[in-house]
DNA sequence: TATTGTTATACTCTATAACTATA
DNA sequence: TATAGTTATAGAGTATAACAATA
């Protein structure tokens, strides 16, 4: 781990003419990379611990999927979550049994169950991604106008590196 | 989620003489938190599946920790992971024996025992986090210049985020 | 007595294997 | 026979309570 910040800040690498790397943001993508993995990780800690629902992790993940792909057999959703058959047919009794999602039997195979989210399920996630907006936007607000700018700036890339990646 | 991007890159800060809500970065605090939250939540979750080790989520985070604040009693590593004594006593108990910690009696308090991380505990970190840069770079790779350079210059920001807060 | 760490025990979470009911 | 989901059971992980050794 050797990181040298201030290289990556300062002119840097092939500042030198026409050299093809020309940015000082292309010194070095392994270093940029390094720096990215610490405070997006860090941010995320800080983020998640905004974010105490008393469901457990599962819970919390399986209710997310569920709110964003609709209703679901049980099967899509333990793919989904990557997690055994038997340990999805747990989570979502809890979840049912607090009434944040509800099953509903498939017409079509009365095998199948879907899952879909209640209004009291969204409501609380809606209130947990409020949550943690508020503790960012009070440390966003601690920032001077440049750097707020700046972050702005890189939102799309953000998206990019996310948006298009071979999981 | 109503963000403009080409709006936010054009002009930034506060061009327009000396206006008092000056950017368009700042136009809306709340929406820049939201997208901020979504991309870094996103970004960690990939990155951390790069990250496969053999161990669970406890037993990283406390090696991760004894490597970060060096040779630590128990105690402080319980409370340093927020949690219960017996717990690192076991999580403990399993990373040593994989030989990625060790145990030192404090010589001046014999109740009290100082743990620390071996070489192969920093190898085996050492190369989580190059998995993980390797990673990242590849997908920075894909970028453009100007996308590098504009996550370039928000590096510094997100540092800014995590480093000053009231945790 | 107070503190450091451990052992005893219980609860939650998740997995594999075996089962029920449909298809 | 194959598939969707459940029940039975076992293995981690973590907690509280009770204990041992030392301060």
């Amino acid at each position: 781990m050797t990181l040298d910040d201030a290289h990556l800040r300062a002119g840097s690498a092939a500042d030198a003419a026409g050299a093809p790397a020309p940015d000082t943001a292309n010194a070095d993508v392994g270093t940029l990379a390094a720096r990215l993995r610490i405070g997006v990780t860090r941010l995320a800690r800080l983020m998640r611990r905004q974010g105490d629902t008393g469901l457990s992790p599962s819970q919390i993940s399986a209710l997310t999927s569920v709110e964003l792909h609709g209703p679901m057999t049980l099967g899509a959703l333990a793919e989904h979550e990557r997690v055994a058959p038997p340990s999805i047919t747990k989570v979502v009794a809890k979840l049912e049994e607090r009434e944040l999602v509800a099953r509903r039997a498939d017409p079509a195979d009365r095998r199948a169950v879907r899952i879909t989210a209640t209004p009291a399920g969204r409501a609380l996630l809606a209130e947990v991604r409020q949550r943690k907006d508020l503790w960012l936007a009070a440390r966003l607000a601690e920032l001077d106008d440049d750097q707020r700018a700046r972050l702005a700036a890189a939102l799309d890339v953000i998206d990019a590196l996310t948006g298009r990646v071979a999981p």
